[in-house]
DNA sequence: CCTTGACCTTTGAGTGGCTCATAGGTTTTA
DNA sequence: TAAAACCTATGAGCCACTCAAAGGTCAAGG
């Protein structure tokens, strides 16, 4: 197979795979007359793994570790199961998050349904956001330093 | 007020007030003794608007957007609560989108409680991942389209 | 046989919002 | 006067792609 055929049999972009054969998770073959990548079954069966595993959430190098696992012949559900923990609890600390952002976008909007606009003052720029009080939020700031570590 | 002492009164990164800097967010003077950047309150309040603003999901270019209003004198309000909407939008999509994400990983965990771990053999890497039913996923897939646009 | 168009190659840049590193200059403190 | 603590500008890194550019290859139709 080649590069596009690969792809579409997969349903992705054919940058996609590229991009996969770029960062090594495909490793075709080459057709020695004009260079270009020749694909076998198994890219198939990779590629699709690859993208059944982002759906779930795991990340570009996960993956790769879990294909290298599989190539050196050992079972690589162990750590499938053990990363699919962290990143179910991640999922779930982003998904706080973004449910208090909501939450706070909501009441601010409640609030100012009955708020004047006003015009830059030189003290205010905008009251709206101004006068919106962030006390409740920086417990989720928090979380999300402890997200970006 | 220097950057780090502008950074402290703001409770933020140094390196995030130099960035604002460099994205004309903030427009200080300079030192000419020094070439040393030198921020008035109205820098303070500036920089306090945006914290703000970001924490109730602004994006930067609108901020930045928000701030241009203002400095000609007209009521950024209408436009903040113009993109409000907007963003508040974006968040309950991606919200939903977590959430689907979230029960298909808890969908996935349940299933594989009593699934054995087996050996790569050719045929499968790992059946845990391979033998996941990804098809109510592609409604999702497509709002993650939406997403990037 | 030749052109057209669809493919292929590699490389570099763009996305968003920072954060960190580097290499050098300045100011403050002991 | 030397070290610590700042400041400057610039570039790279994060994440997973996606797109564009410049050039080579190949199949089909006139």
């Amino acid at each position: 197979m080649k590069v596009s055929e690969l792809a579409r049999a997969a349903g992705v972009n054919p940058e996609t795979v590229r991009f996969y054969t770029r960062e090594r998770l495909l490793r075709p073959e080459r057709n020695p007359d004009n260079g270009y990548h020749v694909y076998s079954s198994q890219d198939l069966q990779r590629l699709q793994f690859a993208r059944k595993a982002r759906q779930l959430g795991f990340a570009l190098n996960e993956i790769q570790s879990i294909l290298d696992e599989a190539d050196h012949h050992t079972s690589p559900c162990p750590m499938v199961r053990d990363i699919f923990e962290r990143r179910l609890q991640d999922v779930e600390a982003r998904l706080a998050e973004l449910e208090a952002l909501r939450n706070r976008m909501r009441d601010a909007m409640a609030a100012w349904e009955h708020m004047p606009d006003g015009t830059p003052d030189g003290h205010t720029i905008c009251r709206l956001i101004e006068h919106w009080d962030d006390s409740e939020t920086h417990a989720s700031d928090t979380a999300e330093k402890v997200e970006h570590a």
